[in-house]
DNA sequence: CGAGCCGTTGAGGGGATTCAAGCTCAGTGG
DNA sequence: CCACTGAGCTTGAATCCCCTCAACGGCTCG
């Protein structure tokens, strides 16, 4: 691509137009971060609406449920991702660094799933969410489609640390089962792992989910179908993962 | 958009003039699938090279490391997602099910992450990989550099999931520490968190992660720095690492 | 200097693991 | 037909790791 400027790095800071073009340009990490790949006219277009946002340690950058305005790259700083349990326990998902772009429902314009808050004092880089979605103008249903998708596996994955690898061993037996039973068959049976599988999947050993098992059969939630199937009491599960985590 | 004929999944299925052209036309999740948003023309272009492959219970659908060539949509079944650890204990971590898209990593050029292995008989929809990208052919770099970070983020959840909330205390705490030592600041020392938040990391109780913290003191892999600062052994903390999931 | 937060350490109890034995069930071959 | 086998599941008993409850010391700050 021609381009009838030098690229707007390689100016001197001061010719830039405008003061957040020069935070841009300069900015330590903007060969790693989001818009590295912009060239100046892009970058042109997008300065006026960044900002460039500092906070303290335990500052929040976002809540759980908002409706997502922005995403943020971290120019500086950790970040940590944590949702409250339903017993007012605290969880922490994940952490974000140096670089790592956070908040990417955004786009989807789904709500954040869930609070950031800053762990150290953090430099962010504000990027409203119409920005990206005029610089991705162009893009195909198919790549919206692929970003959406994506987000789902991280939801996941998410998920699956949050429920699965929490609490005790019940807890864990009956988040799995409830994940089980969003896949049912045709005959509204869910597919029950094997018990070497489902220590697996918990981080618990073969017996201790064979023994919660056998005790969520003697209590009726579930109704085991060898081989590897089960029918659920759906009432009495909801009632116990209730119970199991308040 | 004008198109001069019948779309394509309004036609009877005998006058596809391809035969995967009638089993994509008549695929059950379609709708819900990657390709759900794709016009009858783009549906004309990509059904040559569409397989649909079924496996049985524990056969493998791709390999962790693999290059990868292809990605999947699952139509039917369950599939999860496992890696071995260093002591030969397989961890699984997240299942995926009908309509989920799986592998995406091929459309970044990068190896699988996972092994994906079929729990129950599944049924797929194999994409090569240079398909989504002529389909996605339009997209602009930021659009790229979205998708890369959506899986960044994923592999770090993942990660997650996988260090952090499997085996004893002594075992996560370890973990944490390295997960915290790729962030250093200008002084090489790393931030560390307080016991509750490490807690609620590691799902683990303020007391096991300070007894496990003031373990790893005693033995010289951490020298603690108050407030909320700590510099590492980089050599005994891997040793550490090492003989504690082996 | 007392209050409060944070980290540390101890003692006791409980839940998960470990080790071991017995069970069901499907497949095999006499 | 039925003993034999092996894989998977279950249950028991002993041990160990982590949790719970408690007390105490260092530190900051009003």
């Amino acid at each position: 691509m021609l381009m009838k400027t030098a690229p707007l790095y390689l100016r001197s800071a001061d010719d830039a137009s405008h003061p957040q073009a020069r935070a841009c340009a300069s900015c330590a990490v903007r060969k790693d971060a989001l818009f590295g790949a912009l060239d100046a006219q892009g970058l042109e277009r997008i300065h006026a609406h960044i900002a460039s946002p500092s906070l303290q340690a335990d500052e929040r950058i976002f809540t759980q449920g908002q409706t997502a305005a922005a995403l943020y790259t971290i120019r500086n700083g950790i970040v940590r991702f944590e949702r409250a349990a339903s017993d007012g326990a605290r969880r922490i998902l994940r952490l974000a660094g140096r670089g790592d772009l956070i908040g990417q429902e955004a786009l989807l314009l789904q709500p954040y799933n869930d609070d950031a808050v800053a762990c150290t004092p953090v430099e962010l880089c504000r990027i409203p969410q119409h920005l990206v979605q005029d610089l991705a103008a162009g893009e195909s249903a198919v790549t919206r489609e692929l970003m959406t998708r994506w987000q789902h596996a991280l939801q996941e994955a998410t998920r699956w640390a949050d429920d699965l690898r929490s609490g005790n061993a019940r807890r864990r037996v009956l988040q799995l089962l409830r994940v089980l039973s969003r896949h049912p068959d045709e005959q509204d049976r869910i597919w029950l792992p094997r018990r070497e599988e489902m220590a697996d999947m918990l981080d618990l050993t073969v017996e201790t989910a064979s023994r919660c098992v056998s005790q969520l059969r003697r209590e009726h939630v579930i109704q085991t179908l060898p081989p590897r199937h089960a029918l659920l009491n759906a009432a009495l599960l909801a009632q116990a993962v209730q119970a199991a985590d308040s």
